[in-house]
RNA sequence: GGGCUGGUAGCUCAGCUGGUUAGAGCGCGCGCUUGAUAAGCGUGAGGUCGCAGGUUCAAAUCCUGCCCGGCCCA
């Protein structure tokens, strides 16, 4: 009997977009389709001429697959380069790879020993070329990585730090400092790595837990700065006996206050002898007297910072070869933590205490050589040994010891565990011993002045990160950059063999830079000496220096020879972005290179991001099992799902991510897909013709527009300061609460069921298209595999790829506050519409929202006024809707924070329309359409459509 | 141990220079729809704003200490 008018109502269509997104198996294809077409260059073609912005790629180590901190990073510098170029930049991105470093080359010696091969038996070359192909291999794998997270970037011509134009342009870099002066040589305290014999990098360095020897040890003053130091005995305590030999001076606290005991008794330590005195700082009296032991003791004297000076201490080993004067010396670095408020000072062993004895002008010995053998000219320890290569301790310590106490020095002895640094890679101990190393001085040439006044210029994102990066620069020491390794760029230095200085020649360095062009670093360990020293030198005059370039130098030069090198790009870089521990990495590193060389940054900009952590907001880690592999989020749920993860998230602090935070990302993907989907299904037969002006559009249209305005700038303001979780949060709302849940709702019945030549439904099908084009354009940079799936899904625009536009001019005429005022008034009415609805519902009174014919009352006259002109019924989605000013009835339903409101909820008169579900008087008068109401009738006669 | 940084509902985030019952979305519960359906709509319940003090008429917002995390450094 009844009609099946199923056929007449436009449903959407959209099966070239369907909800079962397959994002692992469909990614794939579109990476695919993108290299078919190239888009890359594609880009480069549609923003040839327009302003550049350059985000340089901060190059990750070539060995391991990529984790998810790699993934944070690149997704988040993939994002911006694609809203810049939306926004009309011509983003271009180089990606890049650091190859040098004891990473790759203690992986090929793992190899070697595996092999039972000699490392030191094999030329260097031929073990430099297996680090160069170690670090190829794993480029190539992490190429496929980065592009599957789907990173748009140079990958046919990405940078490398072993590019022979790189190694050759380090040498012409770290020859600006050498020419300049500065670069010398120095002895100074490193952290050294017994087992690795080199120094190590600040960032090569792990502490863990150690147990040390404590010992207490007493200096007999020879020269009281004060009388009640006369024939006393400072006292010190420290870690690190094996230190003991190099000691020159003891440092006091100039902020503290000091005391010179007398004991009277000591248990169980033969150690001390009763009556001797002893100076200490008070703070730490009882501490001291209670780990030394000392069961009565009487305090004789109290004396002030200021009293300690011009104090002299004998060595505690004088007689013995210990010969020297040993100064009491004020140092801002004691501490009253721990020890006696006394630090022996060892300026061979520790920056402080080198900074120390260089102030006060002191000798600063070298005792312990690579293997941490005590030299020959050390009186009673030649020959002992402080670790061995394993990381095991040697004898020296206990030797130390034993002596200590033998020239009654020594007042007590203990362990104690505290953290200590090791190799990042042996994982062994660390000693600070002085060695000839190279250095770019932090002074000479105002580098460091340089640098800060380059911090001043640059912009940080977020800010704190210029007070961080600025107190790094402030305290740090000279660069060391000298490595004695193989795997690196060589050090292009000769040395005078008369006066030690190094050869400043910029020939030479330009020579040895064209060498390097042609065969890469190799050709420092294969040419002859002439070959760059040319016929100004004598090589035989000359020692020509074996060290490497340590990494962050390397690293620290990719903006001279990527940045500058390339026409394509721009100097300086637009942005550097990194995670945090840049600061003292690349930001770093670079910031100084380039203001040494160039005065000024290599970057406007710089941007951190926070480390990724567990869902509980802890570290990942292999012990605690709560790693996730981006690769498996990859194959599990998609990239999109990946870099929704990353914008969602405030990437100034540390991240977090898990199972149900990954879940979370599914869901608000689902959202905007589907959001996507229904604009693709209701446009599927759109065309040009329909479209219609905005000035003849409804206002609730005219309102899309107005949001739609004010997202844009949302997205374009989002873009230029980088604050994507602002712009993810308003998209995922417009599409979430304005749309899904308001327009598209309302609209439903206009697009089902009106005529197609219809205003209404014109209008909304041409605002539904602009939604289309602003959506996946704002989408892109984000999705960008979802983005260009609607975007194909739609048959394409003019442009082959979403990712070929820019984002859509909007505009200004379509903002309009005053209609954005109204209509959250009107979505205010409609809520205690609803509200009422609701309970109709649990009442089982009404099912569908189109059974009501609710009456809103509004005694409220702004509401009254904003809902006037407004159809209420089409808004509420009910069959009809009576506005009345008359005052409610009691029992009327009403909302708290609508005062003004109340809805009294009845049922619609008339019967239900067939084909729009309305319940309306007017249904069924029309014959040739039977069972419709009249809006209907018209439609399906219109149609054409045979009925019945 | 030091510097920097953070701790607001189950989750991701808003809450500006202190001022009514701390917000949003998601998730969850309940209901509707079955013509966006591996969808959509409505509605409800969730928070001692890390803890403890203090300043103030008033603090999630300011101060101090502590606890827990992170980065960097020693």
């Amino acid at each position: 009997m009844s009609v099946d008018y199923k056929s007449t109502v436009f449903l959407p269509r959209a099966d070239s977009f369907p909800m079962r997104a397959r994002l692992p198996q469909r990614e794939p294809e579109t990476l695919r389709a993108w290299e078919d077409m190239d888009l890359f260059a594609k880009v480069r073609e549609v923003s040839e001429g327009r302003e550049k912005y350059i985000l340089h790629d901060g190059p990750p180590y070539a060995n391991g697959h990529l984790h998810m901190g790699h993934a944070l990073n690149k997704i988040l510098k993939d994002v911006i380069n694609r809203g810049m170029q939306m926004l009309g930049y011509d983003a271009h991105y180089v990606p890049g790879w650091d190859c040098h470093g004891l990473p790759i080359e203690w992986k090929v010696e793992e190899g070697y020993r595996a092999q039972g091969r000699d490392k030191d038996k094999v030329p260097v070359t031929e073990f430099r070329r297996e680090c160069r192909e170690f670090a190829d291999k794993w480029i190539g794998i992490q190429i496929e990585e980065f592009k599957r997270l789907g990173v748009l970037g140079n990958w046919e011509k990405p940078y490398t730090t072993m590019s022979y134009d790189a190694e050759a342009q380090i040498v012409r870099e770290l020859g600006k400092f050498l020419v300049g002066g500065g670069l010398y040589r120095g002895a100074r305290p490193v952290l050294w790595s017994v087992a690795e014999k080199t120094a190590l990098a600040d960032a090569e360095v792990e502490y863990h837990d150690h147990t040390s020897h404590t010992i207490w040890v007493r200096f007999p003053v020879v020269q009281a700065g004060a009388p009640a130091l006369d024939g006393a005995r400072i006292l010190i305590w420290t870690t690190t006996p094996w230190t003991i030999p190099g000691n020159r001076a003891v440092a006091f606290s100039p902020n503290s206050t000091y005391v010179v005991i007398q004991v009277k008794a000591a248990g169980e330590n033969d150690l001390v002898v009763p009556g001797e005195r002893l100076a200490v700082a008070k703070d730490l009296l009882e501490q001291v007297a209670h780990d030394a032991k000392l069961t009565d003791y009487e305090v004789v004297a109290e004396l002030s910072a200021a009293e300690l000076e011009g104090t002299v201490c004998a060595h505690p080993l004088r007689g013995q070869g210990y010969e020297f004067d040993v100064p009491v010396l004020p140092g801002d670095f004691v501490t009253m933590e721990q020890g006696t408020g006394f630090v022996h000072v060892g300026p061979g062993h520790g920056t402080d205490d080198w900074l120390l004895a260089r102030k006060h002008g002191l000798e600063i010995p070298e005792n312990v050589d690579d293997d941490s053998v005590f030299r020959d000219n050390v009186p009673l320890f030649a020959g002992t040994r402080i670790y061995k290569p394993d990381g095991k301790e040697g004898d020296a310590n206990a030797r130390i010891i034993e002596v200590l106490k033998g020239a009654g020095a020594l007042m007590q002895q203990g362990r104690q565990r505290h953290s200590y640094p090791h190799s990042w890679r042996s994982k062994a101990p660390l000693i600070h011993r002085v060695t000839p190393q190279w250095f770019i001085s932090m002074d000479t040439n105002g580098l460091r002045d340089k640098a800060l006044a380059a911090i001043d210029e640059t912009d940080f994102y977020p800010p704190a990160g210029k007070a961080r990066l600025r107190s790094m620069i402030e305290t740090r020491p000279d660069w060391c950059v000298s490595r004695q390794r193989w795997w690196g760029v060589p050090l292009p230095l000769f040395v005078d063999r008369k006066t030690g200085e190094p050869l400043r020649d910029p020939a030479v360095i330009e020579r040895i830079a064209q060498a390097f062009e042609q065969e890469g670093g190799d050709a420092w360990f294969d040419s002859d000496p002439k070959r760059f020293l040319g016929d100004d030198y004598d090589p035989a005059d000359y020692e020509q220096v074996r060290d490497i370039v340590e990494v962050w130098f390397d690293s620290g030069s990719t903006h001279a020879f990527v940045l500058e090198a390339r026409p394509e790009l721009k100097w300086p870089a637009s942005l550097y972005l990194e995670g945090s521990d840049q600061h003292r990495g690349w930001f770093h590193t670079s910031l100084l290179e380039s203001a040494g060389t160039r005065g000024r940054a290599p970057f406007d900009g710089v941007l951190t991001h926070g480390f990724v952590l567990d869902a509980k907001g802890h570290k990942m880690s292999k012990s605690l099992g709560n790693v996730i592999a981006p690769q498996d989020v990859m194959s599990e749920k998609g990239a999109d799902i990946l870099r929704l993860w990353v914008v969602a998230s405030d990437y100034s602090e540390d991240l977090r991510i898990g199972e149900e935070i990954l879940r979370y990302q599914v869901d608000a993907y689902r959202r905007l897909r589907n959001t996507l989907r229904y604009l693709i299904g209701n446009l599927a037969d759109f065309a040009g013709e329909e479209r219609l002006p905005e000035s003849e559009m409804p206002e609730l249209e005219r309102w899309v527009l107005h949001r739609m305005a004010e997202l844009d700038s949302v997205v374009r303001e989002g873009c230029r300061r980088y604050d994507y979780m602002t712009i993810y949060r308003e998209l995922y709302h417009f599409c979430a609460v304005d749309l899904s849940a308001f327009y598209f709702d309302v609209r439903k019945d206009s697009l089902y069921c009106d005529r197609p030549d219809s205003t209404r439904r014109r209008a909304c099908r041409t605002v539904l298209d602009k939604l289309f084009d602003c959506l996946t354009a704002w989408l892109a940079p984000i999705t960008c595999f979802t983005a260009e799936e609607a975007w194909w899904a739609r048959g394409g625009g003019p442009e082959e790829s979403v990712h070929l536009r820019t984002f859509p001019e909007v505009p200004a005429g379509w903002r309009d506050a005053g209609l954005q005022a109204k209509w959250d008034k009107v979505r205010r009415v409609r809520r205690v519409v609803t509200g009422a609805l609701e309970l109709e519902r649990a009442e089982k009174r009404i099912g569908s929202s189109l059974q009501a014919h609710p009456t809103v009352h509004i005694a409220d006259s702004e509401l009254a006024e904003a809902v006037a002109d407004v159809d209420l019924a089409e808004i509420c989605i009910t069959s009809a809707v009576t506005v009345s000013g008359e005052p409610a009835p009691a029992g009327a339903f009403t909302l708290d924070d609508v005062p003004g409101v109340a809805v009294v909820p009845e049922l619609a008169e008339g019967s239900k329309c067939q084909r729009c579900w309305q319940v309306l008087p007017d249904v069924g008068r029309d014959a040739a359409a039977p069972d419709t109401c009249g809006r209907c009738a018209d439609a399906v006669k219109h149609l054409g459509v045979a009925v019945g």
